[in-house]
RNA sequence: GGCGGCAUACCCAAGUGGCAAGGGAGCGGUCUGCAAAACCGUUAUUCACCGGUUCAAGUCCGGUUGCCGCCUCCA
């Protein structure tokens, strides 16, 4: 069965059928360049990102684009505050925004437009709604009337009179109904300008999107992303901005992801439970953070707190100890020329599961992308795996169980790929990983190194006690020690079993 | 007030009418000098509650309760 999404606009899951076949357009939007990016962001971004990912697994050719929002009066406003002007704090903006996606894993689009490079697009389509009547000047303003567009309120289920009634809407003496929004703003003094037809001045939010859409994807493009805060006003608007202007749907898919809670609160710069991605990242590992967000729906709330991220992070860490048990224990050269039979009889089970994950993976996926039973899947091979290494102690593995060892972990890992963890050499993640986590400890790794040089010459000379207390003076600093075949390896305790 | 969503074990969580995935935590065991990690076993006769449809309901329909989001910039 072919992939289904659910759409926002008709409120059910459908049969993602592209405009044409084989290929999809695909544009979410992107952020407001005024200030680093939260978990809230990241969760978005690593939502497309797999969504992204999947959509090229498939086999479609996709052209995915993500805009920045460069101009905004948030950003005047941030640019007045640091006494500098407004490119100055969008392009500060667009660079941190970069180095905080590409520490995610985030893939680049294939197009990031700026919205200050299509303002010529945008006056195109004002002018076009001024000629039809459905957009009016007043003052130095351009407005979009609303009831002038009879599908206003469709993607977000409401009707103009509800709306209305809702009575949380300003009164304008410039609209003619309060609900109409603008489209082009006449400047104020020191406030960036482009010129247009209607004097000098700069574009609404709304027609930027709507602008870029068309301008790289078409008239109508096949899905559109973005938060679910943005339903209403922003995407109900594109739609009606582009529909009014072109005449025909504007998009197929809307798909919205779900908001990031923190301790079952709404994350608000108010109540300063912010998470900043940079100051996040410094703590826990970029890919925990992508189980963690993927473990659930993406149009779910998730409630971000210490003892979610710590199971994330458990997660990964299972992982990728399994990995690392296949690279120490079985050859790299293990040789690939082995019988399905040969392979199958080493372990009917393991063989079963990670030839089936492809499909299982897939069904889970296809139902508008459920990454949480993608990953249980992920787990079950997981475990199967290292039980069958277990099976053999702690001995190196040979001939077709090493092989059968690789090819599972193989599957796993280019599977895991599709969600855009497991990226990493085993060695690399646990090296990142104890370097995150030993700021917390007050330790340096030369200050752990010595305890444990220490507590392996007590060993070798029997002194268990002496070899103990050492142990324990690293557990009071949370750091855990695990002596293995290979030497005794240490990593830091979670926060929780801190 | 209007619109929408959610309620599954100790916690997180999947579940498109047909034996309740997966992870964390706990308990028992194997391994270990002892641990840790890992593995094995175990933990929901039941899915907020009450009715209904059906051979069959966590899943569909109606109602009740509780929680949340949006309606204003917001991923």
């Amino acid at each position: 069965m072919g992939l289904r999404v659910y759409n926002t606009l008709s409120k059910s899951k459908e049969e993602f059928i592209p405009l044409e076949p084989g290929k999809v357009r695909f544009y979410v939007c992107g952020i407001t360049v005024y200030d680093y990016c939260h978990i809230g962001h990241a969760r978005s971004a690593i939502v497309f990102d797999v969504i992204y990912r999947y959509l090229c697994h498939l086999g479609y050719q996709v052209t995915y684009a993500r805009n920045f929002t460069d101009i905004d009066d948030k950003i005047i406003r941030r640019a007045n505050e640091l006494g500098t002007d407004y490119r100055t704090v969008a392009d500060r903006f667009i660079a941190a925004f970069y180095e905080d996606m590409d520490a995610l894993g985030i893939l680049r689009p294939d197009l990031e437009p700026l919205a200050t490079d299509h303002i010529p697009t945008m006056i195109r389509i004002i002018e076009r709604l001024i000629a039809k009547g459905i957009a009016y000047q007043s003052g130095t303003d351009v407005y979009f009337e609303v009831e002038r567009f009879p599908g206003y309120g469709k993607l977000s289920g409401r009707s103009l009179d509800e709306m209305l009634a809702g009575a949380r809407v300003e009164v304008d003496v410039n609209k003619r109904n309060p609900l109409d929004f603008v489209l082009w703003k006449g400047s104020k003094p020191g406030e960036p300008v482009w010129d247009s037809p209607w004097g000098p001045g700069r574009p609404g939010w709304h027609i930027e999107c709507s602008a870029m859409g068309c301008e790289y994807l078409g008239e109508t493009f096949d899905i559109h992303g973005g938060g679910k805060d943005l339903i209403f006003p922003h995407h109900e608007n594109e739609i009606a901005q582009s529909e009014a202007a072109f005449g025909v749907p504007f998009v197929r898919y809307w798909l919205h992801n779900g908001f990031v809670n923190i301790n079952n609160q709404k994350m608000s710069k108010s109540l300063g439970n912010f998470f900043i991605i940079r100051d996040f990242l410094k703590q826990v590992h970029p890919e925990a953070l992508r189980l963690f967000v993927l473990s659930k729906h993406y149009r779910s709330p998730v409630d971000f707190n210490d003892e979610n991220v710590a199971e994330a992070e458990k997660g990964i860490e299972r992982f990728y100890g399994t990995l690392a048990a296949i690279q120490a224990r079985t050859p790299a050269d293990a040789t690939p020329k082995m019988t399905d039979q040969a392979l199958r009889q080493q372990d009917e089970e393991l063989f079963s599961l990670a030839a089936a994950l492809p499909e299982a993976f897939e069904a889970a996926m296809n139902n508008d992308f459920n990454t949480a039973l993608a990953i249980g899947h992920l787990f079950s091979l997981q475990r199967r795996l290292q039980r069958f290494l277990d099976q053999f102690g702690q001995k190196q593995l040979k001939g077709a169980g090493a092989v059968l060892a690789r090819r599972a972990a193989a599957v796993l890992v280019e599977y895991a790929g599709l969600l855009g963890f497991l990226t990493r050499n085993p060695e690399s993640f646990f090296d990142e990983q104890r370097k995150l986590k030993l700021g917390s400890t007050g330790m340096t790794e030369a200050e752990v190194e010595g305890f444990l040089e220490l507590r392996h010459r007590a060993r070798l000379a029997k002194d268990f006690t002496e070899a103990d207390r050492l142990r324990k003076e690293l557990e009071a600093r949370n750091i855990l020690i695990e002596d293995t075949p290979q030497g005794t390896r240490w990593r830091v305790g979670s926060r929780s079993e801190a």
